[in-house]
DNA sequence: CTTTAACCTATCAACTTGGTAGGTTAGTAT
DNA sequence: ATACTAACCTACCAAGTTGATAGGTTAAAG
């Protein structure tokens, strides 16, 4: 029950290409010298983001990545969904799982359904353009 | 980002005893041919629970299981952290975690501290009584 | 046609998950 | 006492995931 480095990697690189956005594409070398994290590793998610639709990438000299959408359009939902995968609480849930044989009679699918919305209510309320302008010392009340 | 079958089967052992509760102890026999769950298995996951103090255990013959407390006085959190241990999203908010060098700047950890919080709240707001009542048809509202 | 930077594939050690196997301890009944 | 029962404990294992690293390929700009 734990969200991987992935994603949170994800949503710090999210954040800090919309600090740093502009009309210039910004090269994973820039971003790795901010972030410190392992470029190598980072390529992987990048390539995510890039298939999720969420990042514009563009090789070459003058190339790198900017975000394909306004920082305010971007939620925290849409970056840990492209980099961690179905996000569903229990395999059943899973979009590729097979259905349950004991669905009908499962006294605790209810509970993992909604746990499931609360999840994805939850970070589709948080946009990269509202981590962006959060100070650490500041609490959230959702 | 999943909950285990260990945490799964806990919480259907866990109703499993509060239907067939009474003055006796429920031999795991019993629990393991109604939930058709690996006894062996379950063997472990029966002793996090113990030892938690959710269960009471007894040796030898007319041995068994049952709750330690009311049904309505064991919530879904209860269960979960037993068998699950530490339900923290991020590895940053395990108890066990040394602090994080960038707490201070992290600005994605006031996100993660209230969605903590979330599930939190959400699992300790139901009980094994109110599992045990659902039919399967029925929809929280929360 | 060289440089730059994204992209792709393979590999790896450490850890977790979901079990299985076999033996030991504690309590009950005859 | 001793047989029986049922919890408990330790070790092991295959498969999958995580968090990387290594090295090469493709695409774009100058």
């Amino acid at each position: 029950m734990k969200i991987s480095t992935k994603g949170r990697y994800a949503l710090r690189v999210m954040i800090d290409l919309a600090e740093h956005s502009g009309e210039n594409y910004i090269p994973l070398r820039d971003i790795v010298a901010r972030q410190e994290i392992s470029q190598k590793y980072l390529e992987g998610i990048m390539t995510d983001l890039t298939k999720s639709d969420l990042l514009d990438a563009q090789h070459g000299k003058g190339g790198g990545y900017k975000l394909k959408r306004d920082a305010e359009d971007i939620t925290a939902w849409d970056v840990l969904v492209s980099t961690e995968g179905d996000l569903a609480p229990i395999t059943c849930l899973d979009k590729s799982a097979e259905p349950c044989i004991r669905a009908a009679e499962c006294k605790t699918l209810p509970m993992w359904e909604n746990f499931y919305k609360v999840i994805r209510d939850y970070f589709s309320g948080i946009t990269i353009a509202g981590l962006m302008n959060k100070d650490s010392g500041d609490n959230y009340v959702i």
